[in-house]
RNA sequence: GGCAGGAUAGCUCAGCUGGUUAGAGCGGCGGCUUCAUAAGCCGUAGGUCGCCGGUUCAAGUCCGGCUCCUGCUACCA
């Protein structure tokens, strides 16, 4: 019985690149898609750009163009890299469009007509330069539980605790560095609690949920009275403004899982179908694929909005965990935040939705990307085992094609064709592992097949050409099948299996009758190997860094080594990449050379650097000015330099910046660098400079 | 702090409602083979199932306590 099944995948915040973490998510549901057409189901694949919000707007400002602009950019690159990843859209869409804003209204409507929406006034902070009210994200200051500096104005990651922004001591603003200020603001509620019997019923019983997510929601949020919840945010915002509250606008969570419906729709008139085909028919599927992060928001808000907007809720939310590598959480400075676009420049995109398909379960674990695992199953499972099938088969049989009659096999391709409902289970539940494993024994089967039957023995003597010609036409008939089976995975395979066959392995069905007669195309090779330089290449931070004069601590004083010169001249100038930066921070307005002459630009020497192990993003320089007592100074570094590297260094700082008084210390200058965010590059002289010596 | 999840061979993980000598793949070691992208096949060694206690004829599997790890904690997208 045909299915009708609409998958969606969380949409990508337009704030960024898409990286592994986000390509695990989108493997898994794009595996989901196509085993399911593969199944003769009706699919709808559906996603879209997230590009609303306060951090959309603030970027956009500071590389000194319009959201719109940043958006289509954004939607641009995400819609590229998605392909090359083979990602199966139905169509992508972005939430800052008619169709969005469309239906984001209605649903805003039946809300109101529920009497779901309360106004309230709330005092928020604004920053006064931005002159933007801030998200709790962007404002820091010290954690008012423990003191602990550099907070966020949420929770303290020091101590735990969270609190409201307004009580964070030493507020600053992330974008400006201004002192918030509090400031009245009327805002628009949803009220929750109205629905709380129907999301008690829906979360325990529906069976839409892993266990695990039911429990948790159970335990944290059911358990007492649901808050309201804030949707609404005062101008300016990038978003919507909300028709019936002028100078208000949807919250970006509001409209963002909306954006699933929106595409829909486009698709819909794209095509000629009914959305209420799709949204409002009981018959059809939806299932949702997300992170863990964002699970209240599909479990609680998200139900919440299309019950009352008399939508279809989904069947199923299938949440899965983070990427990590090498066990440890993705970082810049480490080299392990890789984008997709940089992945590509290493590797091929179906070895990692092979592999991510091995290790992926139906549960919520993190899943760890390992170097040498990576290796190892590409080549051994896929090229040394399943593509290897093809290679010490197909060649023989170039000339006579396969065997007229499928011959006698021991049962071989009977016992793969009676493994489809397994493995079938397997993908249908998300347990992708286990489909990977349950393929791989096939493999495993027909390999040793090949073993006892010996082909390369049999063409020895020309009485057994039939034998040949048999005992390859089981061989590649069992490829075919695995291909098949493998085909929600390994798309660009399966179709290189089926041109080398001549029977596209586009329906699952094929795995019950063998193929027989059919030409055998010339052999090519379907999959190359790993190699592990490359993935090495891959993990290896950019030379964001280039080599920089270090001195040992003695001779910096005197004259820097030539070595150490030689090695800073030896990084060649580029001015690749200077209008990128020229775009992310704008030339400031002119200046007077009376305004320049008032900064103090010295030449200092690190005499000593450590870590703040308290500080996520700082290192305490000791700087020396040649004379006079040396000065202390708080760097923002940690994530680019290792304090041990920076002792003997010449640096530029501001000498007469009044001194700072810091969680940590007094801060007595400032060290220049250029760059931005996880970017620094720290400013050396040439050879000869010395300590204290002005810039002019 | 609260909540959720996890802890099983060197690594990644299976082990359902408790029941014979705890499994798979990779990796290791030994051998065979040469058709194949140094691929394949056979054999073999590795675990007192995080710790303590309890229930039971019987516990990796149930109960209690403890330790450690991960995540979430409502304006982070």
């Amino acid at each position: 019985m045909s299915r009708q099944i609409l998958v969606t995948s969380a949409l990508p915040y337009a704030n960024g690149p898409i990286h592994l973490g986000h390509l695990v998510e989108y493997i898994q549901t794009d595996v989901f898609a196509r085993f399911q057409r593969l199944r003769g189901h009706r699919v709808a694949y559906l996603c879209a750009d997230d590009t609303h919000g306060t951090a959309i707007m603030i970027r956009a400002q500071k590389e000194g163009r319009t959201p719109e602009q940043l958006i289509a950019d954004m939607a641009v690159q995400h819609q590229r890299d998605f392909a090359a990843f083979g990602m199966s859209f139905d169509h992508y869409g972005s939430t800052n469009s008619p169709a969005n804003l469309a239906i984001a209204t209605g649903i805003w409507q039946r809300l109101r007509e529920r009497q779901l929406v309360v106004e309230r006034s709330v005092e928020r902070l604004y920053d006064p330069v931005q002159k933007t009210f801030l998200a709790d994200r962007f404002v820091v200051g010290e954690c008012p539980r423990c003191g602990a500096a550099e907070q966020y104005g949420d929770s303290c990651e020091k101590c735990g605790s969270t609190y409201p922004a307004t009580e964070l001591k030493n507020p600053r603003s992330v974008h400006s560095g201004a002192k918030p200020e509090l400031r009245p603001s009327s805002q628009l509620f949803v009220r929750l609690e109205p629905l709380q019997s129907f999301l008690a019923e829906w979360t325990q019983k529906s069976g839409a949920l892993q266990g695990e997510v039911a429990n948790y929601l159970a335990g944290h949020f059911l358990d007492k009275p649901l808050q309201d919840w804030d949707v609404s945010r005062p101008a300016p915002y990038f978003g919507f403004e909300i028709p019936d509250a002028k100078g208000q606008f949807w919250y970006v969570w509001f409209d963002a899982p909306i954006g699933y419906i929106a595409a829909t729709k486009e698709w819909c008139e794209r095509t000629g179908q009914s959305l209420d085909a799709w949204w409002k028919n009981p018959q059809c599927e939806v299932v949702h694929f997300l992170g863990k992060d964002i699970t209240y928001f599909h479990t609680l808000f998200w139900p919440a909005l299309l019950h009352v907007g008399g939508y279809q809720l989904p069947k199923r939310v299938q949440i899965h965990g983070f990427l990590r590598v090498g066990g440890e959480k993705m970082s810049k400075s480490k080299g392990t935040f890789v984008t997709a676009e940089r992945y590509l420049q290493h590797l091929d995109a179906e070895w990692l939705r092979y592999y991510y398909a091995s290790k992926l379960s139906s549960k919520i674990d993190d899943l760890d990307f390992q170097e040498d695992e990576f290796v190892g199953k590409v080549n051994s499972d896929l090229v040394g085992r399943v593509v290897n099938l093809a290679s010490r088969s197909a060649r023989f049989v170039e000339a006579t094609g396969l065997s007229a009659n499928y011959p006698a096999d021991g049962g071989l391709f009977a016992r793969a064709a009676a493994q489809s409902e397994a493995i079938a289970a397997a993908y249908e539940a998300c347990d992708y592992r286990e489909a990977m494993r349950l393929v791989m024994l096939l493999a495993d089967a027909a390999n040793e097949y090949v073993e006892q039957k010996q082909p390369w023995t049999l063409k020895k003597d020309p009485a057994k050409a039939q034998d040949l010609q048999d005992v390859c036409t089981v061989v590649l008939n069992l490829f075919h099948q695995i291909a098949v089976y493998l085909q929600p995975v390994l798309p660009k395979l399966a179709a290189k299996a089926g041109a080398l066959l001549g029977s596209a392995c586009d329906r699952w069905e094929l795995v019950q009758r063998p193929l027989v007669g059919s030409k055998v195309a010339k052999f090519e090779h379907l999959m190359t190997r790993v190699e592990a330089d490359k993935v090495k290449a891959m993990f290896t931070p950019e030379p964001s860094a280039p080599a920089v004069p270090t001195l040992p601590p003695k001779a910096a004083a005197a004259t820097p080594s030539a070595a150490a010169v030689a090695s800073a001249a030896a990084t060649p100038a580029t001015t690749a990449g200077a209008n990128d930066a020229l775009q992310k921070e704008p030339l400031a307005a002119e200046i007077t050379i009376d305004d320049f002459q008032k900064v103090d630009l010295r030449v200092a020497l690190v005499v000593a650097a450590e870590a703040v192990p308290e500080a996520k993003k700082l290192l305490r320089l000791t700087l020396s000015l040649g004379s006079g007592p040396t000065r202390n100074v708080f760097a923002g570094i940690k994530s680019a330099y290792e304090p041990a590297k920076l002792v003997g260094r010449l640096v530029v700082m501001v000498a007469n910046l009044a001194p700072r008084q810091m969680k940590f210390g007094l801060s007595e200058g400032m060290v220049i660098a250029a760059g931005t965010d996880g970017e620094v590059f720290l400013l050396s002289p040439d050879l000869g400079a010395k300590p204290g010596q002005r810039l002019h």
